[in-house]
DNA sequence: TTTCGTGCAAATCATTTGCATTCCA
DNA sequence: TGGAATGCAAATGATTTGCACGAAA
């Protein structure tokens, strides 16, 4: 957590208290928060925080490389990933819950496809997740 | 086309002029158009054509699997690709132009992840694609 | 003090919805 | 004819923007 803000600072970031709290809400979760989670769950320590402040934070964050942004829900809302690395996503069309899946894809990775540079890749997979899977068979057992 | 069409009506869809004119749009087109780029090209010829039943007919034709929708542009408007087939799309940072990408991914694809049932899977390449890496070189090694 | 960040409200833009009218089967 | 499709306009919801104020360098 310190390595990140110091990392910020050194970048020439001004460290202003919103900040901090948007970068540690991010860093301590391991759900793909939307960007109005992210401002709920921050409003409790800073009621006046402004969805203005959150955007213009994720897109720092975002283009100095600290979290990536995905458009996974078609049509909806765009969540965030505090992990910048390169790995993919699940979303259960049941439940609606994105996980990470962190197979590694020998072609849709960074580098180059058809003489095109690629810089950022994410595969975004859509389905039922195990969880779900499981209460639709016990379900079923029963009846 | 024609079989498309029939297809359609096959399965209980009423061809109305409008839809049609979608699906011939569609059909012929292999670029990646978003619901505008679908509405201003069809308005030449129906001009009364409204946005309400492009959307409609386009949730339709994903619906029957005629066509899919991608969100590859983040925070962007969604596009159309007429092609329901599994494959995936670079997105150049520099012209915004959306190309097919046919590599097969021995993992992003319908199947098992995670004891997670996968039905629908996209992969989005972001980066500078192969023209513009062109025109970038011609103008360096002029200068 | 001069720039930068914040918060508020208004503006924008894509998408959705309600409803009266029109059209296909 | 009767249910479905269309078109219009208004509603919604996410995101962006303008601007005055306050905080940091």
């Amino acid at each position: 957590m310190k390595e990140i803000l110091e990392k910020l600072r050194v970048k020439g970031v001004t460290l202003t208290p919103q900040r901090i709290a948007i970068v540690e809400f991010l860093k301590k979760i391991t759900a793909h928060p939307t960007v109005d989670d992210i401002h709920k769950a921050i409003r409790r320590k800073y009621p006046t925080m402004s969805m203005a402040t959150v955007y213009s934070t994720l897109e720092l964050l975002k283009e100095l490389g600290e979290i990536q942004e995905l458009s996974i829900r078609k049509r909806g809302k765009a969540c965030f990933d505090s992990n910048p690395k390169l790995h993919h996503h699940f979303l259960c069309r049941k439940c609606g819950k994105i996980t990470d899946v962190e197979v590694d894809c020998p072609i849709i990775k960074k580098g180059w496809v058809d003489e095109c540079k690629v810089e950022e890749a994410q595969a975004y997979l859509y389905g039922v997740c195990s969880e779900c899977l499981k209460k639709e068979k016990s379900k079923k057992d029963k009846s």
